[in-house]
RNA sequence: GGAGAGAUGGGUGAGUGGCUGAAACCAACAGUUUGCUAAACUGUCGUACCUCUAACGGGUACCGGGGGUUCGAAUCCCCCUCUCUCCGCCA
């Protein structure tokens, strides 16, 4: 949620860069803004007189009391009973501002860095680094959908049977593979770091509209209804939440968390090719990356998470390239982002394996996530945070970049987590 | 699932109608003392919003959440949520 006191006072460049983000109607609704500010401001200020009024009265009269001036008590009482309904007025219009006011804020996406261009869509992303080589393979090579088939180490049919469809099951090596893709992205995180925490996996209402993820992506969501619990579509939501109504110390900062959870999305709306194997699934497993910074020190905090990130690729030998995403295909939530994707040979296209952002303000302002900084003040603290990695994709793309005739090479780093060099 | 107890500031915990935004202690911070550490002493020590001033300031709200009674609520009443204990069930 954007900060009011920020568009209050810089109006324009608020309106300009919600534009960069192609958020329509920027005008309209930043202007709706303020003058729903102001109004409730106005009353606030009406109400709270009124309140000063009675509480100096009933003070009195407890005092007159004491005295036993029953009669200038009564007087008194009187005058409360006429300050009250004009109140109880004042209250019910300022209910009403504050709940349209906020509402209106609920759905104003965060600004876009300054760095960030307008563009469309995807295709409008800016490619800021690419791997040189791309790998070349034999033309009867597969796809990694037939690689899981043909050495049974992941079974979507059977997924179909227990659950349906986007929830495959792992088998064999298949399995020990997924298990040694999170003990080395954690270790990883650890050596860079970040402290591991185990949360839960399901979370409550308000945790959901802390990291943003409520309203705008509800329908996205798996809900438990009898305990109106989401279940989380990524770790950033529970791990974000730690620090949900704190007000932690400047020296504290930054503060580096990861954790490995399974994810679940409905993916409602997608179809086609992009959700064959594993590209699209709807519980997948995935290691977080969350900062929590001062706002001077949290771009370069998100370069550290860039350098970890692709620390991880390069390791596993996989191509790929870094995008900075254009203001149309950046989140809701996102003030900088860029994409990492691995070069998936037996596709021949690129597939998004982690996303890593600065949200700036914009969930520690719903989360109530502040510091203390050094003149003793309480500051919103900057949030990011990173996929490092999400797991189905990296494995798509090792299965189908690493196949030979003889199998598929496991890379030499994660050889000492799944114990075997080749899947055959 | 059944029965009971509870929810107060960073923590422990007092407070059953006005003198309580909230005792006391601990922690924290600043200072004094000190060869160092420790101890002792002094002071500061919630958050949000509104408003005013150059500045000190003033106001409102908040004692789990919502509603009610009352001139006045942390305190009384109702509803909800959550936590804990015991029993049952169980990984």
């Amino acid at each position: 949620m954007l900060e009011l006191a920020k568009i209050r006072s810089d109006k324009e460049e608020v309106i300009l860069r919600l534009k960069v983000k192609n958020f329509h109607n920027a005008e309209e609704i930043v202007d709706k803004i303020i003058v729903l500010d102001e109004q409730k401001r106005k009353l606030q200020k009406e109400l709270e007189e009124q309140k000063a009024q009675m509480n100096l009265k009933s003070k009195e009269i407890g005092q007159f009391m004491a005295q036993n001036l029953k009669d200038k008590a009564e007087e008194s009482k009187q005058d409360v009973a006429q300050i009250k309904e004009k109140t109880k007025e004042l209250e019910s219009l300022l209910k009403d501002k504050e709940e349209e006011l906020q509402k209106t804020l609920l759905i104003v996406p965060n600004l876009p860095h300054v760095s960030v261009t307008k563009g469309k869509s995807a295709e409008d992303n800016e490619v800021v680094f690419q791997s040189s080589e791309l790998p070349k393979l034999t033309s009867n090579s597969l796809a990694h959908w037939d690689l899981c088939q043909k050495y049974d180490i992941i079974d979507f049919e059977l997924g179909n049977k227990i659950t349906g469809s986007g929830f495959p099951v792992y088998k064999g090596k298949g399995a020990k593979l997924q298990r040694a893709l999170i003990n080395f992205f954690l270790d990883n995180a650890y050596a860079s770091g970040f402290n591991e925490m185990q949360v839960p996996i399901m979370v409550n209402e308000q945790s959901a509209i802390a990291t943003g993820q409520l309203p705008d992506k509800d329908s996205q969501m798996y809900f438990a209804p009898l305990d109106n619990f989401y279940l989380i579509p990524t770790a950033e939501v529970p791990l974000t939440n730690i620090y949900r109504d704190e007000i932690v110390k400047q020296d504290s900062l930054p503060l580096k968390l990861c954790g490995y959870t399974p994810c679940f999305r409905r993916e409602a709306g997608s179809y086609g090719k992009d959700v064959r194997g594993l590209n699209r699934l709807h519980q997948f497993d995935k290691v977080e990356i969350v900062c929590i910074d001062t706002p001077e020190h949290s771009y370069a905090q998100l370069e550290f998470m860039k350098e970890h990130v692709a620390s991880l690729l390069q390791k596993l030998e996989l191509p790929y390239r870094i995008l900075r995403l254009c203001g149309g295909d950046m989140s809701f939530t996102s003030a900088l982002t860029f994409d990492f994707e691995t070069f998936s040979a037996g596709q021949n296209r690129w597939l998004e394996v982690s996303s890593v952002s600065n949200f700036e303000t914009f969930q520690s302002n719903r989360l109530k996530l502040r510091f203390k900084n050094s003149d003793g003040k309480t500051q919103l603290a900057h949030t990011l945070n990173g996929s490092a990695l999400a797991l189905p994709r990296i494995v798509a793309t090792l299965l189908e970049n690493n196949q030979t005739e003889n199998g598929i090479k496991i890379p030499k780093v994660l050889v000492p987590y799944t114990g075997f060099e080749i899947i055959n």
